[in-house]
DNA sequence: CTCGCCAGTCTAGCACCGCTAGCCAATCTG
DNA sequence: CAGATTGGCTAGCGGTGCTAGACTGGCGAG
């Protein structure tokens, strides 16, 4: 008994070993550079290892959007938790939201713009993401009005996300970044 | 000299059908099936032939990309002319852009989301683009208020980019779309 | 008219990709 | 201790973007 129980953390090790090593490559080298035999040879394990712990590369990269997703989650908490006024709240989150992106751009890749191994939209989509969406959608309440919160939050999400994408491939001037940021926030408080 | 005359004719000529095979076959079968193997057995000559018109398949995809960019600026320019009122004429144009984006997926990938060789925010950005975006800036003249033009547009612009994209890779439930759409154009009009 | 040159095209192949079949050794079971 | 099973490995498949080097057909010079 004692024996599979060492055997099963050992292989939970090699699954966390696995998403780790997929992180910091795509951090510091980007989503390219990850490859099986990298990432095989970087745990020190040969390819098809990979394959008995995921069902292939894009679960690997889903298991590190799913981390992604909690820590942007907890960064959008700590802003919210940080502010006072329901105005400076939005602003706040938004510049946390925008801040995460332009960090950590391999996570927000994996989360957002690559195509991975998750149904965001279904049911089985990872709780971390729910929970960065509450933290929106909370702070957003007061602004709202009268339309559907949650559809008023992926509204605004959508200008968020918009901003990011289209600023960090080339296609939006790096310039004028903070004003857009505020024109967004401005229109959605006002 | 009519001799390389028709040399230079037929080369030109053979330029746009490997554009045009690019853009049907990722219209047809999405980018995947974009393969310079592919590519060269539609246009019925050999691989290294696509090497001496462009410098890559990043290239091809911007070519069509651009070729997509002149498409949409017209469409943009038609749903402008339609509107009489300003506040229309922004719903009009914003429903003309997302239209675009889901009927020419593929397209709008080439432009906005794939890694391409074109640097938009640059001087040797395609004049398509340009024109695209002023079409949009012209819409939005009335209803910026104070804002720099140019800024607010971008940020409108970014709007109905991050609506599209998230919608279209499964971020965003696919019910509620006009509501969304709704939503933004009416944050950015009042 | 013939010969050498050169532009243009092709075949073949490089290094890499994601993924998997099948072998082989170490471990568990009867 | 013999046999079954598990789990990792080597090797390889079919694909990718891209390129070196051979070949050929039409040109200008002698």
């Amino acid at each position: 008994m004692s024996i599979q129980a060492r055997r099963e953390r050992e292989r939970a090790e090699r699954e966390r070993a696995i998403v780790a090593a997929a992180r910091d490559l795509a951090e510091s080298e980007g989503w390219d550079a990850v490859t099986t035999r990298r990432l095989a040879a970087e745990i020190e394990y040969s390819q098809p290892v990979l394959y008995s712990h995921f069902k292939g590369k894009g679960a690997i990269m889903a298991a590190v959007a799913v981390e992604g997703c909690g820590e942007l989650a907890a960064e959008l908490a700590a802003a919210r938790a940080a502010a006072t006024d329901p105005r400076q709240a939005v602003a706040g989150i938004a510049r946390a939201y925008v801040a995460f992106a332009e960090r950590r751009p391999a996570l927000y890749d994996a989360i957002f713009n690559l195509p991975v191994d998750l149904s965001f939209a279904s049911k089985d989509a990872p709780v971390e993401l729910a929970r960065a969406f509450a933290e929106l959608a909370e702070t957003l309440r007061p602004v709202a009005g009268g339309d559907d919160l949650e559809t008023f939050t992926e509204t605004f999400w959508s200008g968020l996300h918009g901003l990011v994408t289209l600023m960090r491939n080339g296609r939006l001037r790096h310039t004028d970044h903070e004003r857009r940021l505020a024109i967004l926030v401005d229109r959605f408080t006002r």
